[in-house]
DNA sequence: TTCCTTGTTTATAATTATTCTAAAGAAGAT
DNA sequence: ATCTTCTTTAGAATAATTATAAACAAGGAA
């Protein structure tokens, strides 16, 4: 069980007061055994159901890139409509079954060592994705 | 120099008639030597460029969607608020310059073989796509 | 506490990418 | 040439996301 002050601690960290609002969208995402994937359509949905608490589709908006921003969350690169994030910020790649529009966690192990060789001048890598599509 | 016959091709192979739009649609795409990264936005206005032709918006991204559809164009999962096509469609990756908005291919021995041991019942792998994200 | 400043929530409007629609026009077969 | 079917087009509709600005809450200072 993650605690409210654990969550107060996140917020604070990324320069967010706690406020009741923002609490509820931490208990959704982060007080969870397993990873999360998410839309911010889910995560609005979710917080109503769980907290019984209405909230404002922009506050979820603008917690969830404060999170994004300060590494709390993960966005997934896949071409959707809608973007997807993640409670899981480790260095990890994906399933994505497209039928069901689901997304699936690959450990690490399950892929193996990805060596870029190539380089471009002046910059340098900052993430790599690797993203499986699934079909039946 | 790609020929009009090979456009004239491309189209009725995709189940569709080759008009005077389509046609500048196909120079802007396949004319060329090196792999075009795009999104519709940047197509529309090239053909504009290009041909000195107006076009709908409409018929860009009609005409954009058979072809990814027929496998004639790629579509690159980024998280961008544009969708990403490629007319490269081997099978290769792409490194993403963040800063710049601007994707450059990885050829596959720049990565080497992508080995997915996990697999899921009943499912099968369609397309593995690595994306290199860059920064200063 | 109470006051005050600053940050926050909210409903709603604005923006942007994409898809839909239906009428006018073009392609292809006969 | 004629006719049917497909296509183009402008504009409307949709949907995700971002911006706005007024009411409200948090946190610090007195």
């Amino acid at each position: 069980m993650t605690s409210k002050q654990e969550f107060i601690e996140k917020l604070r960290n990324s320069s967010l007061r706690p406020t009741k609002q923002r609490i509820n969208i931490c208990e959704v995402l982060f007080n969870r055994d397993k990873t999360f994937h998410f839309t911010i359509s889910d995560l609005f949905n979710l917080i109503k159901d769980k907290t019984g608490e209405k909230i404002s589709l922009a506050t979820v908006y603008n917690t969830v890139h404060a999170f994004h921003k300060k590494g709390y969350l993960k966005e997934i690169p896949i071409n959707s409509n809608q973007t997807y994030f993640d409670t899981n910020v480790t260095d990890h790649h994906h399933f994505f079954d497209v039928k069901e529009e689901k997304l699936i966690d690959l450990k690490n192990e399950d892929i193996g060592p990805i060596e870029i060789q190539k380089s471009i001048p002046g910059k340098k890598i900052k993430s790599v994705e690797v993203l499986v599509k699934l079909e039946d």
